[in-house]
DNA sequence: CCAAATCCCATTGACCCCCATATGGTCCCA
DNA sequence: TGGGACCATATGGGGGTCAATGGGATTTGG
């Protein structure tokens, strides 16, 4: 498989790690992806994990502006100084630093979410509501597959 | 046949298996369908299933969107984060996964009800009356088949 | 020199391949 | 028309494999 598909929640073990879902994983060696870049998502609570050809999109999305705009420098201080690499160890497994903690409220467990191109680390709950309120919005306006 | 119709109920057996009906992996095979794109409806408390060109229509109909709005943002959070691709044992049976469990409320029992194009599962009393209450509906408003 | 991160190995449990049995329907022939 | 052979589908379960998890041992960095 080639992207980030469905959901699933892992444990935080007592060292602070959770197991990155395999078929995620399997994605990353399909694309050759050995470092995580991952960054606060612009829209939810959540951090959103890419390869880093994800960064440089970003940047380039801002090369293409003036860069002394208000929206580069708005830009930067997001994908830059929202941002930062990570990588897994031999298990496949990822460290919950501060980092995600702060942002996410995540505490013991991790729900990862796959979104095509990237994932993301949710907390259980929040993910829950969140879904659940973007269907009911959906269903509001009258959308149906196809 | 070309097209899922019909409902049938089917057991779950103690390892969390269920066959899929024989016409509807005959509706399958004639497609030549042999990976399921699996989602969470968003109308209906039922998983919705069909074949990979389903998640490819919904992702054209994100394309066609600015990529950082937030109707983009939430259809992926349905689509790809409510989505998941599922494979059927060599005897036609799938897995009842607590993906599937937690969304329909399904527990001894699946309905495999055909919508066409794709087919739904349902937890049965759930259709039942879901079936009803649309009967009910639509004889009051005075409409009739044809 | 201490705390945290990483390596390495063990355990557990879920999923999937494979084969066996049950159940119900259809067809054929006497 | 009734009985029985035959067949397809649904269901049950053994056992191997792999992912998730737990924790001791070693290294790294401040």
């Amino acid at each position: 498989m080639n992207r980030f598909l469905s959901h699933a929640t892992n444990r935080i073990d007592a060292k602070g790690r959770v197991s990155v879902p395999s078929s995620f994983r399997g994605v990353l060696a399909t694309l050759d992806i050995r470092e995580l870049y991952c960054f606060q998502d612009f829209v939810f609570p959540a951090i959103s994990a890419g390869g880093p050809e994800l960064l440089d999109r970003f940047e380039r999305q801002i090369a293409g502006e003036d860069p002394f705009s208000p929206q580069a420098n708005e830009m930067s201080l997001l994908i830059h100084g929202g941002g930062v690499f990570m990588k897994l160890d031999q298990e496949g497994r990822l460290m919950v630093t501060d980092f995600i903690r702060d942002f996410t409220g995540i505490t013991n467990e991790v729900t990862f979410v796959g979104r095509a191109d990237h994932f993301q680390l949710w907390a259980p709950q929040v993910f829950q509501e969140t879904q659940a309120a973007a269907r009911q919005e959906r269903r509001l306006r009258g959308l149906r597959p196809g």
